[in-house]
DNA sequence: CTCACTTATTTTAAGTATAAAGTATCTCCG
DNA sequence: CGGAGATACTTTATACTTAAAATAAGTGAG
């Protein structure tokens, strides 16, 4: 099957231009991450301030205030993209705090349905009011009408990079 | 990972723009959030299945190799936009692994200089050269030809935020 | 029926992260 | 000088994160 001995490059580009899309790749991760970053750091520290709570306790509501009749816990590591090992003891204090409930399926006694509270969903609405307002503050100075644009070439970019990781 | 729904406006924009703007910073925000841990998730999955080794550990070794003699222990959080004392332990086990140095400063004994042994350099190098072609396997689809922009607009909006952080 | 498999969730070990308090050292004003 | 305050770094307490092993419950072939 195979002919030649070394398998000629997918795409035929001289090693300059290799070197220069490489290093394009690599400014592009680092900016992208720097973003994330910056921003992910100052709204933590607000929740904190703010309201003495965490980014991955608020996703948790999030996902559950969009479900009224509650989720299937194992179906909150799959939207969240975290491991499941790592919700169990989130999950546990939010019912401590009585933000939620956590309730065993009759069907299957493997299964949780955890549900929000009505105190819960009163504590998650208030938060996502601030949290769209600190959003809005740090993103006011970027041009309401390229928004989109930004967030389609980053939506091509999450499409490219889980192709790329589906593969192999 | 902050998923927020809509809520109210903040500045003095009207009604239904404001609305819309409001839905496309978060929109923006959410996918920003998404391609990073997609990214940074895979990249952390490799170097530990590849090198058992972790991203801010690689990072560290990514400052003091572009800095032959050295650098100030201080300006790492710096650099690295985290907390000085989350570096502590990071640093203590590079030196515990022969990967890098730190000396007190003899001309002020509360300053400690880092600096990268030959072995952290070689490990480093080779680790760089994974990670690049690793960057550049999950960026692959993406054109050549835009990377530069996507870039610019990411600086650009880092900028803004930095700027609107800074203000209050 | 039962034993191997699968699935849902928790536990454990190791590492990363912050904020806040603590320690040591330096600087500089009075 | 000498002590107040600043600076460099570490420690502590708490929380998040993953991978991998453990537990527990369902499923299905023989």
């Amino acid at each position: 099957m195979a002919v030649a001995k070394e398998s000629p490059p997918v795409s035929p580009k001289s090693g300059v231009d290799q070197e220069a899309e490489y290093r394009a790749q690599t400014r592009l991760w680092l900016r992208l991450l720097a973003c994330t970053t910056l921003i992910e750091g100052e709204l933590r520290r607000r929740f904190r301030e703010e309201f003495d709570f965490t980014m991955p306790r608020f996703d948790v509501l999030a996902q559950l205030d969009r479900e009224p009749s509650g989720l299937v816990l194992g179906e909150l590591p799959k939207r969240l993209m975290v491991s499941a090992g790592n919700l169990t003891p989130i999950v546990d204090r939010l019912v401590e705090d009585g933000y939620i409930t956590r309730t065993p399926s009759n069907l299957d006694r493997r299964v949780q349905i955890v549900c929000m509270t009505v105190e819960g969903r009163k504590a998650f609405r208030r938060m996502a009011k601030s949290h769209g307002s600190w959003l809005a503050e740090l993103l006011a100075g970027f041009p309401a009408d390229r928004l989109d644009g930004l967030t389609s070439e980053l939506d091509e970019l999450k499409g490219i990079v889980r192709d790329a990781m589906q593969k192999p």
